[in-house]
DNA sequence: ATTCGAATATTTTAGATAAATAGTCGATTC
DNA sequence: GAATCGACTATTTATCTAAAATATTCGAAT
């Protein structure tokens, strides 16, 4: 979390790199020059290029992280949160996407450290979900479920609507009425 | 739909040999092999090797078809129906699943006909859930959604509980216990 | 503590050949 | 004529090698 100036400059023009190029393509010259500094420089601060890329992602999840607290703490029924929740996230991943996918040279490929990355991020999204439903049972406005069971489900289902705004041109508009098709099932559920 | 008996052959040697070496490593001589005919021969009743496995997902699907039919209409309540199709749904692609991801040399990649045969399966599925959401709207078990829309937005969530299924050593059971909470939340929703 | 140029190590690319496999065709059988 | 297949051709993939690109290290300079 205490980052050097310089490094946090390298972090910026890594992201900016990794998300024009993807991973691969990207090469320590072309983010040196980005950075404004030798490409040994950046083994100063970084061990190799994996480790750079996952400072990049850790530091775009920080920023996620505490966009996605400010603006969960505006909102008081735990319904609201949910829905805000799942949409912010939604309307992120639609937009970094490409810096996700991008590296998907070769997609769920050998890449074993985006997995740590990715299974680190879950488990944070897990733990925010829980902690609404909590607060939504303690408000009573929702029944008692299992918080962290229920959440990995819904976790789960937002992972569906991943798919498509990871492959073909996908409608933002389109996912967006489709998810809150979903959230409303959630929340009301279809029976009468 | 009507198939000589040689081809019935061909398509279940093909089968079996895609669903054990997946699509790139299976040659036609494999297959031919398989069916006790020479190579040749199966250009008699294909035109290539895509269209053997065209043939071959078509005949998968037919019978996952018929087992469905067969499964839904000895049960009365739609809400018994949904949750009996999508427990079959999962099973199914959990037993089979290597058929599909075993081509996955490249996963998502330039398989454009995958593509065009899952578009065609996921048809089938929409309507499929638009009818049983239909069915349960006239029973009066459900509220009077948009079957089309919210068929695919559950259709979506599905996709989500692929997604462990295909990669990590998934434990089956855990699915599903998860997919059962969330056809609870579905029915029933969250809220009090 | 930082930076970087120069050197080394590793990975990717290119080109060229051999091997494997896909797909064609005409002859043959039933 | 419908079905089969062996022999042939066309394409694609595997293998090898050398060159080029890129990652990583290291020690001198700031």
């Amino acid at each position: 979390m205490i980052k050097s100036r310089t490094k946090l400059q390298i972090i910026e023009a890594a992201a900016a790199t990794f998300s024009r190029y993807g991973f691969k393509k990207t090469t320590m010259d072309d983010i040196a020059f980005a950075a404004g500094k030798g490409k040994s420089s950046l083994y100063y601060y970084f061990k190799n290029k994996e480790d750079v890329f996952e400072a990049v992602a850790e530091h775009e999840a920080e920023i996620l992280q505490l966009e996605i607290e400010k603006e969960l703490e505006k909102i008081d029924k735990a319904v609201d949160k949910l829905r805000s929740y799942i949409t912010l996230r939604m309307r992120r991943f639609a937009a970094k996407g490409t810096l996700y996918t991008a590296l998907s040279d070769n997609f769920l490929a050998t890449f074993s450290f985006i997995e740590k990355i990715r299974n680190n991020y879950q488990e944070y999204e897990k733990g925010v979900i829980a902690e609404i439903l909590q607060i939504g049972i303690e408000n009573g406005e929702f029944k008692p479920v299992d918080v962290h069971f229920t959440g990995e489900a819904i976790l789960t289902c937002m992972i569906g609507f991943e798919v498509p705004l990871m492959t073909k041109t996908h409608d933002l508009n389109e996912s967006e009425k489709k998810i809150n098709e979903v959230i409303d099932m959630f929340f009301f559920g279809l029976c009468t």
